[in-house]
DNA sequence: TATTGATCATAT
DNA sequence: ATATGATCAATA
């Protein structure tokens, strides 16, 4: 090897190219499989939190990092070239589905004026690429282990069923219903609150066309929903 | 104990 | 502040 080779980044955070198209996307993906957090955080030269509490969406920007994600926080997929969108999925040891799947904010006030069609939300699922991680709470951070990736369009069935829930949540914003909207609907998207804390608030057109205040929202999947996507 | 509502970190 | 990445923790 020549002298001027790049000296190998032993504590230094690296940042790995995007990947060319969607066949070394999921090579990379698939290389992750059995391998664990903190053997990939030491190989990217990236410090993982100490407390559980402090390391929400560690492992998702980790993920990121390792298959050279570049939309960093821009609304774009996570590889705009490729239109893919990457999210981390946490399973407990029998492969169970652990948490909801943020997707993407709520937009209170142009909710009159969304399609479907031409929604966020369907946009932002058009094309997922799963990395399932597993989350068992007793299990340190470092030791959890990658499981086996999944690239995922919805089929038409999921993708009315993510439609419905979409209109109906949509169609109580507009008609100034904010405060029924809660998590209990919906049986694949779901809204709920999406926040710094409980005192952000954000304008939103009551009945009466009035600005009134409430809690920012963001649609999430169901863990049912994703769970039965990585079946299929 | 499954689920909803609240919260935590980083980057722009 | 707003976007990204999610999971924590109180409650039903």
């Amino acid at each position: 090897m020549p002298s001027s080779s790049p000296p190998p980044a032993r504590r230094r955070a690296s940042r790995p190219p995007p990947p060319v198209d969607e066949a070394e996307l999921r090579r990379r993906a698939a290389e992750l499989d059995g391998s664990t957090v903190g053997e990939l955080a030491r190989a990217l030269g990236v410090l993982l939190p100490a407390e559980a509490r402090r390391a929400k969406g560690a492992i998702g920007a980790l993920v990121e990092r390792a298959l050279g994600a570049t939309a960093g926080s821009r609304a774009l997929p996570d590889f705009p070239h490729l239109g893919i969108e990457l999210k981390t999925i946490p399973l407990d040891r029998e492969g169970r589905v652990r948490e909801s799947t943020f997707v993407c904010t709520v937009d209170l006030l142009e909710a009159d004026r969304e399609e479907w069609l031409a929604s966020r939300v369907r946009r932002k699922l058009g094309c997922v690429l799963w990395m399932p991680v597993e989350a068992a709470r007793v299990a340190p951070l470092p030791e959890r282990h990658f499981g086996t990736p999944r690239l995922w369009r919805p089929d038409p069935e999921e993708e009315a069923l993510l439609a419905a829930d979409w209109h109906e949540a949509m169609s109580l914003i507009v008609l100034g219903q904010v405060e029924r909207l809660d998590g209990y609907r919906g049986r694949a998207l779901q809204v709920r609150p999406k926040a710094a804390t409980g005192e952000v608030r954000v304008e939103v057109l009551s009945t009466h066309a009035e600005a009134v205040s409430t809690v920012p929202r963001g649609f999430y999947l169901r863990a049912r929903f994703t769970e039965a996507l990585l079946w299929r």
